[in-house]
DNA sequence: TGTACATCAGTGAACGCGCGTTCACTGATGTAC
DNA sequence: TGTACATCAGTGAACGCGCGTTCACTGATGTAC
């Protein structure tokens, strides 16, 4: 499921930079130049990275069809063919958000170390994608733009949240798939969640400012998440 | 700061209802009932309650100036009179959310009992203010849309911030004002409210909604939240 | 290998919509004398 | 108490903007024979 994107991201990027409208694309060109030509080829993929980049230098609020068409350097009514409308764009966008986030997850949590080491690893490395695709988080958590009825939004979001939960309730208990949970460990889960959700919304929304401002110099986001979660993480996995 | 919310609130609504036209206001009408005058005479805090039920209804995407103005019953280029344009709306309803906000706060730390009752006690307020007002606290949190530099709202969201590191901050230290933390107390801090937050925004995306169907039979939101705060809360008060 | 033709992918003009903002206006109020 | 007049508060028409969506079109591709 993520081959697709990840040949995406590998390939050299064919839309316009940022702001600079492309040249028609059967203008002359000098003999041995790469062809760009009328059939974009990769046009919905084009059109994805075009999106995440307008998502995160305009915000959501600049995420429209034609803002991202103008992005790829494309016709406004283009997108139109391969993604029905703004809301399907923006889900499949948002289930390559996901797709990459678990396997960011999934690295960390596969580093070697204590299980509790391995828990700091992976509250860190959520809070590290947080910070390098702020769009894209916000985006994958505002529910009211997305379809979830999309198999590969709804698969990839899935995949997300049972990985979080598996790793917290796994400790406790073998079994990591979707069935029943005790109140503890759906409280494991929760705090869990909540913890490193809630410390990564605080931070991209600028509410942490004031309180780096008056701690000790030197105390960085990271570091401050790092002293929260040692103080915390101890007691995170009930059985360990 | 809080008196003139208050005054408004217990004032009837002058406005017209959710999607009901106001008649025309110099219509002849039955004697006795009261008037509705072409000055509309507190049409300020009138369209800030029409504010308020267009984004509990609509969501902050359908927040806009004519929308408050039809809710208000108003022509649409009246709220420009009042506030200088959407920010500055939208800025002023996000200053009485802080305001009402700090009011349910400190009303729950009042409240007798142990520290850590007390602190179960504002944990839960804060969780159940954002519930009856998902709207208003999805927009105090949303930064990009408010002018910070208003004094009305930058004093009412201080002093929520103000009260909340203080109330985790003053149990291990005498002062809860404004100055330097220890790397322990900012990252108390830090915990309390990304737990908090983190829970509230998770419930309001609907996040959690897996979660406690997978819990035990019984278990809502806020049992939830309880026993979440239960294996956290004995940790929380670093002097306690 | 070559030709005909169906299908696909992207274009650009046009439409209607709701928005914020401006502006001359008018109805109501309140103050000076 | 009464009149004149300045000021205030809200109106409604008009503007330009960017948006999503539709539509007939055309350039390019690929397949059948």
């Amino acid at each position: 499921m993520t081959t697709k994107t990840e040949q995406v991201r590998a390939q050299p990027r064919r839309a316009a930079a940022s702001g600079v409208r492309a040249r028609p694309r059967t203008a002359g060109r000098p003999a041995g130049e790469a062809a760009t030509p009328y059939h974009h080829g990769a046009l919905r993929d084009a059109l994805l990275e075009a999106a995440e980049r307008v998502l995160e230098r305009d915000g959501l609020a600049g995420l429209t069809l034609r803002a991202v068409a103008r992005e790829a350097g494309v016709s406004h009514a283009a997108p139109t063919h391969h993604f029905k409308d703004l809301t399907g764009l923006v889900s499949e966008l948002a289930a390559i958000g996901f797709t990459r986030f678990n396997v960011a997850m999934k690295a960390a949590g596969e580093q070697p170390g204590t299980p509790i080491e391995r828990a700091m690893a992976r509250a860190h490395a959520y809070v590290a994608y947080a910070q390098a695709n702020p769009g894209m988080y916000g985006l994958m958590f505002r529910t009211e733009r997305l379809d979830y009825s999309r198999p590969s939004l709804h698969d990839a979001a899935e995949a997300s949240f049972a990985g979080l939960a598996g790793s917290v309730a796994a400790r406790s208990e073998g079994q990591a798939g979707g069935e029943q949970l005790s109140i503890d460990q759906a409280a494991a889960i929760a705090r869990a969640w909540s913890l490193v959700h809630g410390y990564t919304m605080l931070l991209l929304d600028g509410r942490l400012t004031d309180i780096l401002r008056r701690s000790p110099a030197g105390t960085t986001a990271d570091s401050l998440l790092d002293a929260m979660l040692r103080a915390t993480v101890p007691k995170l996995p009930p059985g360990a």
